[in-house]
DNA sequence: TCAATAATACAATACTTATTTAAATAATTA
DNA sequence: TAATTATTTAAATAAGTATTGTATTATTGA
């Protein structure tokens, strides 16, 4: 288990911006949501939001997908999962 | 599930100092360890490991028991074990 | 009781992270 | 192609966290 990413996992959860975030998209499932429906569901603002979703995808806890003009998230439910021994 | 202790826990867990902490504790079990050999384990100094020591603590993760002069520090790993659904 | 030791508390400073606003980029539609 | 929309980036600032050094508290053993 590497350890830097444990902790990049951690501190990626312990904001509550970003643990609104992700827990919004693991409900989403596999539909995910695109950024800015994020934004107004969680009432941040999309600059914000953006700052923290990439947090959140660099600790590969989110997978974006281009969708036209939107960016659709999902929650990478393994990552997590496969943590739990 | 609470909320606001969820995210308590995550930011516990958060930086190098505590997670490194919190791990040797369970690696050291019911024995546990003095506040004062976790600081020459960790190399960190005694003033800064009782700062992370108390975030720790007050989140539930540790608990600490005086004996004589010395704290003993044990990790809480149920309160992690009953995260895991 | 006094000196030594263990740990914590406090104050100052350094460092990181979060938030906001404005500007830039990129894709769509009129 | 121009205007619009979605999102990200950048810069500035605000807010929060970590570290250090020193002082204090409490306990033990001489």
């Amino acid at each position: 288990m590497d350890n830097q990413h444990t902790i990049a996992i951690f501190e990626a959860l312990s904001s509550v911006v970003r643990l609104d975030a992700f827990r919004l998209l693991v409900r989403m499932g596999k539909e995910g949501m695109v950024a800015g429906e994020m934004a107004k569901t969680l009432t941040v603002s999309p600059a914000n939001l953006s700052f923290h979703l990439k947090a959140l995808t660099q600790a590969g806890l989110l997978a974006v997908e281009q969708q036209g003009r939107f960016q659709r998230y999902r929650a990478n439910i393994p990552v997590i999962v496969e943590r739990i021994p």
